[in-house]
DNA sequence: GTTGAGCGTT
C-alpha cells in the first residue's frame, strides 16, 4: 500500500519515527522517500489513508533509523515547500515506538535555535506515559469519525469540528459512510425514488419542474444584443440552445427519468 | 475536480 513493499510495520526496532504534516493529498510515500532519504537512513514510509475513499489524510510517517539523521530531517525538512505545500516536520508522539524517542533523547539531542515553536514540544519527556490516557485512545478513534463527518459537511462550518469530538462516538460511520455505496449499488432497485427526486434537487427551480421558460422565449421577444454589458453568455446559452432543457436526468438514464419503460419501472416497484 | 487540523498500518 503506501509502504515500500511490505504489508505492516517492518521493523520498529530502533527506529524513530517522524510526523510530517501539511503535505499534500496528492503525496505519496514515493515522493517524500528521496527528501527524508537524502539526510539519513529512511526505514519506512507509511501515510495513512482513509478507509473509505482511500486518499490521503494529509500527513505522513517517516521512520529514520537513527535519531541524529531524524533530528537532522526535521531541521532540514521542517518548513520546507513540498509539491507547493509547506510541510511540517516532527517527531511522532503516539506512535508505537513513542518510547523509543524518550530513549534516544532526540529531543535533546539538538536543541539547536529553531524559533518554530509552532510544532516543538520543550519539555515532553514527562509525558512518557501520558499520551496513552490522554488522547491516544481517544483520538485514533475520534479523529477518523470527525474526518469522515467533516468530509460530508466540509466547508459549512468551520468550527464544526472542534466541538464535534464530543459527539463523534454516537455516529457510526459505517452507516453514513456506506450510504453512499448503497444508493449507487441499489440504485437499479431504487430507480424510481431516484429518478423522481433528482431533477427536482439539481434544477434550481424544483417546482417549474422542466418548464425553465415562463411563455415563449424571452430571447426572441426582447432583443439578445440589447443587453449592454452582456447580460451573461450564460444566460443565452442556456436559452438560444434549446427551449426544452436536456433529459434532467442525474445519470446517463433519461429514458427512466422522462418516460419510464413498463417493464422497467414497474419491475423495481 | 474538491478540503487543510492533526498522529500510524498486515
Amino acid at each position: 500500500m503506501s509502504h515500500f513493499g511490505r504489508s505492516g510495520p517492518p521493523d520498529i526496532s530502533d527506529t524513530y519515527s517522524l510526523l510530517v504534516l501539511n503535505i499534500t493529498f496528492r503525496t505519496t510515500a514515493d515522493d517524500l522517500f528521496p527528501l527524508f532519504d537524502k539526510y539519513g537512513k529512511v526505514v519506512d514510509i507509511f501515510i495513512p489513508k482513509d478507509r473509505r475513499t482511500g486518499e490521503s489524510r494529509g500527513f505522513a510517517f517517516v521512520r529514520y533509523k537513527y535519531a541524529d539523521e531524524a533530528q537532522k530531517a526535521v531541521d532540514r525538512l521542517d518548513g520546507r515547500m513540498v509539491d507547493g505545500r509547506e510541510i511540517t516536520v516532527q517527531f511522532a508522539k503516539y506512535g508505537p515506538n513513542a518510547e523509543r524517542i524518550h530513549k534516544g533523547r532526540i529531543i535533546e539531542t539538538a536543541p539547536r535555535s529553531r524559533y518554530r515553536s509552532r510544532s516543538r514540544s520543550p519539555s515532553r519527556k514527562r509525558y512518557r506515559d501520558d499520551y496513552k490516557d490522554r488522547d491516544y485512545r481517544r483520538r485514533s478513534r475520534s479523529r477518523s469519525y470527525d474526518r469522515y463527518e467533516r468530509d460530508r459537511h466540509r466547508g459549512r462550518d468551520k468550527d464544526y469540528r472542534r466541538r464535534s469530538r464530543s459527539r463523534s462516538t454516537s455516529l457510526d460511520y459505517k452507516g453514513r459512510g456506506r450510504g453512499r455505496y448503497d444508493d449507487e449499488r441499489n440504485s437499479r432497485s431504487r430507480s424510481r425514488s431516484v429518478d423522481s427526486r433528482s431533477p427536482a434537487r439539481r434544477s434550481p427551480s424544483p417546482r417549474r419542474s422542466r418548464s425553465p421558460q415562463r411563455s415563449g422565449s424571452p430571447q426572441r421577444s426582447t432583443s439578445p444584443r440589447k443587453s449592454p454589458r452582456g447580460e451573461s453568455p450564460a444566460n443565452r446559452s442556456r436559452d438560444g440552445r434549446s427551449p426544452t432543457p436536456r433529459s434532467v436526468s442525474p445519470r446517463g438514464r433519461p429514458d427512466a427519468s422522462r418516460s419510464p419503460s413498463p417493464r422497467n419501472s414497474n419491475g423495481d416497484e
